[in-house]
Formats: C-alpha cells, sequence, structure tokens
DNA sequence: ATCTTTGCAAACTTTTTGCACCAAT
DNA sequence: ATTGGTGCAAAAAGTTTGCAAAGAT
C-alpha cells in the first residue's frame, strides 16, 4: 500500500522516458521522505548518495512526475514549495506563527467543495495552497 | 463607505508615521484599484504621477499598511502577491487553466473555519491562499 | 544512431536589504 | 535636529533555461 518506488518507476517507464540514476533517486528520495519535503531537501538527500546531481535536475524531474500526476506540490506559505505523492493526497493547515504543520484528511474539505460547485460552478482543487491561520498553542 | 484614502492616511499619521508623497500615492493607488493588484501594478499606478517612486518603496509601503492591518496579500497561484484593503476582505478562487478570479464572501468559508477550529483547534486565516481549481468554461 | 537527460552556469521573477541622502516632524 | 523615508543598486530566494556533453534505448 505505501509507495512504492518501483511502481512509479514503472509508470516513469511506460510514459516513453528513459530510467536514468538521478531519476531513480529523486523517486526513491519522495518515497522515502516522511515529511513535506522541499527540493532542496530532496536534493540534499539524493546527493547523500549521489554527489553530483545537480538541484536543476531535481526540478526537471519533479516537473516530469506532477505531469503524471505522480507527485503534487504545495505552497504551505512564503517560501519554497513542498512536494509528496499523490497517493498521499491530504490538506494542510499551516500555523503563520509558528510554523507547525498540520494534515488534514481529504474528507474535511469535501463539504466546502460540493458548495464551491453548487453555487460557483468551480471545480476547487483545495491542495495546491495551505490553510493558513493559529495552531492552538499561538492563538 | 467605501475606502476612503484619508481615512487611510489619518490611521498611518497616528501608528506614528511621516506622511509622505510616495506613501499617499501607495494609499490612494490602493483605494483606486479596482481588482487584486500586484506590487509592480501599484507602482505604474503611483508612477503615473510620481514617475521616481521606486518599486522597494512600493514593497516597504505595503508592508507597512499590512503590519497595521490595513492591507492583505493574497497569493492567487504562481507569481507574484496581489493586494488589497483589509475591509474588502474576502477569498479567491482561481481557475488553474484560465486564470479567471472569483470573489467568494467571508461566509462561504465560516462553516470550515468553524469544524477546523473544533476539531484540529485550529483558527483559520483562509484568506492568505486563493482556492485552486478549474471554473465552469474550463471544466 | 537517436533522442533524452544531465551538469553547469546563467537567467529569471519577485521581494528584500544596505547605504547615503533627503525630507517630515 | 532628529529620525524615518527614499532612490538606487545589489542581494536574496526559488525556480527555470540554454547549451554542450554524457547516457539510455
Amino acid at each position: 500500500m505505501a509507495a512504492d518506488a518501483e511502481q512509479i518507476i514503472a509508470a516513469l517507464r511506460a510514459s516513453g522516458g528513459r530510467m536514468t540514476g538521478p531519476k531513480r533517486a529523486v523517486v526513491t528520495a519522495l518515497v522515502e521522505a516522511r515529511e513535506h519535503t522541499t527540493a532542496e531537501d530532496l536534493a540534499a538527500a539524493v546527493q547523500r548518495k549521489h554527489p553530483d546531481v545537480n538541484e536543476s535536475t531535481i526540478y526537471r524531474n519533479l516537473h516530469i512526475l506532477e505531469d503524471l500526476g505522480l507527485v503534487e506540490h504545495v505552497h504551505l506559505g512564503h517560501g519554497p514549495a513542498v512536494y509528496h505523492l499523490r497517493e498521499m493526497a491530504h490538506h494542510h493547515l499551516v500555523c503563520e506563527s509558528c510554523g507547525k504543520v498540520q494534515e488534514l484528511p481529504e474528507s474535511t474539505l469535501r463539504p466546502l467543495a460540493r458548495k464551491l460547485k453548487a453555487e460557483y460552478r468551480f471545480t476547487a482543487n483545495p491542495r495546491h495552497f495551505a490553510i493558513c491561520g493559529r495552531c492552538e498553542a499561538c492563538e
């Protein structure tokens, strides 16, 4: 059930791409990342084993993975976007005071999505941005 | 009832700041802006009458206004933030295909905010980011 | 042999900052 | 006379791109 690097690699192959060391390393880093990871984090993880992989390669591969619908990025606030595998899709609450991130099941925003659809004929994809606010401790 | 530049200027004065030409021009541009305006737009508007005002001054004054709670910025998507007067606070639906922006009354997100408060003890400020998705035409 | 992918360096976009000067109080 | 505001130029931060070389098929 957990994201399996081999599945993703197979999807990449199936899409016509070529499988390279850096690409495999990016996928592995994404699968192993427990948390929301920035491109920079991923670069660091990849470079632990493959020191010569350039950050631009990370970005390029993240784009490929996003285009295939395997990865998504989210903006938690100012600063770099964070990336995660699509199958773990969820929403984010970010405290704008302490920066704490809480995850939310997709279902939490479903009523809102339904209302936006009904009243505005708008199909929301509310995952692209986090919901800002203040956590209990910072309130 | 509409945002009155003089009110805002009074608030700026009351906060201890000094009133300068550029500052007044930024406030005026914000009041006159009908839509969501980027710093760049505001700079252009200001420079129509005061050609020497630098973009960094726009940013600095926007920060001052935000610190006073008079202005808010929102991220509609990738690209520059947009600014607007706080009293016109509202939410945004942005179509990620055609870029169309729809405004939403604050009340629309109140049920969600209540739920986040109850279940996660999180006080949402969902205005800082737009809700992405697809509008009717692009669906 | 072909056509992707890569590393590198440089560009780009948006926003911030250091500094010397100017201007509002 | 102060002190905060300003223009300018440069930096910062995050991401993208052009290009020639390396690599996968």
